[in-house]
DNA sequence: AAATGTGATCTAGATCACATTT
DNA sequence: AAATGTGATCTAGATCACATTT
């Protein structure tokens, strides 16, 4: 909405990023990560705030400094299908990037995060000259496509408990735990854990409550924890 | 099943290929096309029969000359969901090949089809060093995410009215119309149509029935006639 | 004000069980 | 024998309509 209102933080150099080791530019050389760098800027997005939109040009690439991000892609009517969550480190728009096609789908920041912003033709440069980032993205979007057939199956055949389960699941995969080592490392709404799974924002509730009352997660406001990783995993025939 | 049973044909020199103009390779180098084309062999798969399966290690890139093919995966019980359909010129295998990762799906020839193997080192061989097969995969697995993840939201958000559509109309774009410019150029059995929507076998037939009595379609067994693609298009809402 | 929660009701499509056709 | 077709029945989960909590 009030993407103008960033606030422009610093400039960030990858070859000096924090995050290096855990990134998807991990291991990169670091010549190519300074050309990767050259007039990067990074913003701070508001929970809530849109990074971009589906349907719009590819203005670049985004990087995750820190924070958490939802992508998702709007059905028919207005129902909202949440198609990957991403952390730190994980790269945004590449898809649009590399094809030079629109968005295909909407980034949403899911709390307060700082998000690196790469230009198109840097990242075109580099990835020209460098037959090491070529393989990372041809690999990236081979687990993508792995991962959204998994999907299909899922939402075709699983019923609601196991589809629930599996949001639960992934949530977990992606974002880890807080220090406790129970506590989903995530404050996400029922709606959203809904939209992950294909299911109504009622019956996403309903199976929470069936969940925490046999003991599968607890329920604290809008944090859940997971007493036992596995036995949920069995529930979402994993 | 009788893999071993294949009758091998003969060389196909891709750079001779007759189809070349419409294949994946198309507009390659003729010294690319020549460097795939060492070791290559076509062999006749027969309807059903299976090109490779899920799970198994790739022995290399196919690549249909002359045929159609199912890619399909198996739920977790049984139930099969068809992720893509393929046709001449279409390569099959390609995420196995890259990533060196097992098959992540089925191939299974819905006609008799001749289909060109070629070996997993001659095709890296050449990905390495054409810039141009590197981003004609990459544009291919790009299109196989924007498919996949089309398909997410019409399987959790379509009802079994528009997904049969849908499907109907997907065995049109893929495969095309008979001389007659109505018939679908391809036959299908209804559980394998029902397999593209992840509806049930009879439901699809209900569905099909529904449309016919509505002159959406023409049956003739198990040949299918859409005398008006446009209105089927609205019933998919596409 | 938006998110959560819960009861009551409805229905699309699955499931079952055969008969018929290819 | 496998694919198609059709009636009868069942039910998971959507939809609706509020009340309650954050």
């Amino acid at each position: 909405m009030r993407q103008n209102s960033n606030h422009i933080t610093r400039h960030r150099d990858c070859a000096d990023c924090d995050h290096q080791s855990s990134s998807f530019f991990c291991n990169m050389a670091r010549e190519d990560l300074k050309a990767l760098s050259i007039n990067k800027s990074a913003s701070i997005y508001k929970k809530g705030q849109v990074i971009f939109n589906e349907g719009n040009r590819p203005h670049g690439l985004y990087c995750i400094y820190e924070g958490k991000v939802k992508l998702s892609k709007l059905g028919d009517f207005g129902k909202e299908q949440i198609l990957r969550m991403a952390k730190n480190g994980d790269i945004l728009g590449y898809r649009a990037a590399v094809c030079n096609e629109k968005y295909y789908s909407t980034a949403t920041a899911l709390e307060d995060s700082e998000i690196c912003h790469i230009s198109l033709e840097n990242f075109n440069k580099v990835l020209c000259n460098s037959t090491d980032l070529n393989f990372k993205l041809m690999k990236l979007l081979t687990t993508d496509v792995k991962e959204s057939e998994k999907k299909i199956l899922n939402i075709s055949q699983k019923n609601v408990e196991e589809r629930v389960a599996e949001a639960l699941m992934v949530l977990y995969e992606v974002f880890g735990m807080e220090e406790d080592g129970q506590t989903i490392n995530v404050t996400i709404t029922r709606k959203e854990i809904g939209d992950m799974a294909g299911v109504t924002t009622e019956s996403t509730i309903r199976k929470l409550s069936d969940f925490s009352r046999k003991g599968l997660i607890k329920i604290d406001g809008r944090k859940l924890l997971i007493p036992d990783v596995k036995k949920l995993s069995l529930v979402a025939k994993l």
